[in-house]
RNA sequence: GGUCCCAUCGUCUAAUGGUUAGGACACCACCCUUUCACGGUGGCGAUACGAGUUCGAAUCUCGUUGGGAUCACCA
């Protein structure tokens, strides 16, 4: 049988972290057995809908380049794709579940079943419409009084199924409530939709949150009553926040726009999820979605929920993007470079300064502010045990430099780098007493992404020389 | 509260009865070096607790503790 697994996502927002994570399992499993991916959205709560949040699942799901195989959007031959255009397959199979004895028509208003139950007692809803006979229900239902159909639970005894990840679960029938099915508006609840359509698009392993696995005993027993197999199951532990929230949207926490937005690499997002519950049995972290089809297996699963370290994200991004071709890089730094530059520089020569550099993208524009304005410092910055310098050095070995500096012509870093050097060995001085004084005075700064060359030649020599002056001037 | 699930360095994790409990991030030190970063070397740092079973337990069993989930006309 081919392998097919579904993304299930409800369009009620942004795509958090542990969603995408889900929805990459489900696409491994699909991909490492040549099976396919299936992105069906589950709309059947209207009240939680947010516009255009199916745009956010379709343009994420591109974005790391999971690919579904069947969709709304591109169809397929178990369509339609959208739940709220199954509404009628859902009535129907309903109804039917009815006859077989698996559920009831129910005629209680929402405070009625609200009153039945009491959670300090313990006592599960026990639908007294269960009792009313079929044939009375019908004709109330016929009359067209309003109802729900509720599931119904004869067994006794305990419910048993095995799971992908956390093994054999047997929960109680008796821990099972008569929830509803088909809601009064005529849309079926998840209880009953995933089931019915997760058999009737034929998927075969169902990967979700490990809060489902409490109420799984109800699906089997939906599956059952129709006399259908259930799917696989694969529920997968929750990605926390802290060791007591997990990262949930309605906190603010990040979701995987905010991450891309804050200049992460949706690679390096992906990769850094995969890792966050799954572990490839080998010392290897960094993958690509093509590693991973090759060495994903549901077996390497973990049980226990893992907290989200954007610190490790935020190493792991730098490696994507130390690997990134030059002129990637270069590209994607470009709208950071204008968000903190009006004057010009040389844009290729601090890319390249950068790239080894950068972590987060959206670091940059902090980090070359000092190329716009060189911010207010004091001469004691010139004070530098290592390099041994001071202020009367600085100045000192700043005239000179500004003296060689004006007749370079070749503007580059070599260059550069080998003039102050020469020039160095010419006055009897360190490297460094020339070349710290040099970096403090075009930049204002102790540190600074890159060297004095370097900084020099993103800057420019007209602008070089002329904060080497300001700098002269200052020490003055 | 009932039921279910989970428990190895601060974090992500490896070790499916026998290892000095391994790796990665973070942190610290040193090296490289025109600062920073990259890179390299080293260091710090964990089997929640208590009983069993066994020649031998992170690993199996039971209990304790701690945490999470669930008990919606939400998914």
């Amino acid at each position: 049988m081919k392998t097919r697994t579904r993304f299930a996502p409800s369009p009620t927002g942004y795509m958090h972290i542990g969603n995408l994570r889900t929805a990459l399992y489900e696409y491994l499993i699909a991909k490492a057995n040549n099976g396919d991916f299936i992105l069906r959205i589950e709309d059947t709560d209207q009240k939680r809908y947010v516009e255009g949040a199916t745009d956010i699942i379709y343009a994420t799901l591109k974005r790391v380049c999971m690919n579904w195989d069947e969709g709304p959007d591109i169809g397929g031959n178990y369509g339609p794709y959208v739940q709220s255009e199954r509404k009628a397959i859902y009535a129907e199979y309903a109804h039917k579940l009815v006859e077989l004895g698996g559920a009831h028509y129910c005629f209680c208003s929402k405070s009625e079943a609200d009153e039945e139950k009491n959670e300090e007692l313990n006592i599960k809803f026990k639908d007294p419409c269960r009792m009313i006979p079929l044939e009375e229900a019908k004709k109330r239902v016929a009359a067209g009084e309003p109802y729900v159909i509720r599931q119904t639970v004869n067994k006794k005894g305990k419910s048993k199924y095995h799971d992908e990840v956390y093994g054999d679960i047997e929960i109680d029938y008796d821990e099972l409530d008569e929830g509803v099915l088909l809601k009064s508006d005529g849309f079926p609840t998840y209880n009953f939709a995933n089931v019915v359509d997760d058999h009737l698009m034929e998927i075969t392993h169902v990967v979700r949150g490990n809060e489902y696995i409490s109420s799984t005993p109800k699906y089997n027993l939906i599956y059952e009553t129709f006399g259908w197999e259930h799917p696989h199951y694969v529920h997968v532990p929750q990605v926390m926040k802290d060791a007591q929230h997990k990262l949930s949207k309605r906190n603010g926490d990040a979701s995987f726009q905010d991450l891309v937005a804050k200049g992460y690499l949706p690679e390096a997002i992906l990769n850094y999820i995969a890792l966050l519950g799954w572990n490839p049995g080998t010392d290897q972290e960094i993958f690509s979605l093509d590693e991973l089809k090759k060495v994903f297996t549901v077996e390497r699963l973990n049980k226990s929920p893992a907290i989200f370290d954007i610190t490790k994200l935020t190493w792991m991004n730098g490696c994507y993007i130390r690997a990134l071709p030059f002129e990637e890089f270069h590209k994607l730094a470009q709208p950071y470079y204008k968000q903190a530059l009006t004057r010009q520089v040389n844009e290729e020569e601090l890319s390249r300064v950068l790239q080894q550099r950068v972590e987060v993208l959206g670091d940059i524009p902090a980090q070359i502010a000092f190329l716009e304005n060189v911010p207010e410092y004091s001469n004691e910055l010139y004070v530098n045990k290592k390099m041994k310098t001071d202020a009367e050095i600085a100045k000192n070995s700043l005239i000179e430099t500004r003296k060689v500096l004006a007749e370079v012509s070749d503007w580059s870093n070599d260059n550069l780098f080998a003039t102050l050097k020469a020039l160095a060995e010419k006055l009897g001085l360190k490297n460094g007493q020339i070349l710290y004084p040099v970096r403090i005075a075009v930049s204002g700064l102790e540190t600074t992404p890159g060297g004095a060359t370097e900084l020099s030649v993103v800057l420019g020599k007209e602008e070089t020389l002329r904060r080497i002056d300001e700098a002269i001037k200052k020490l003055s």
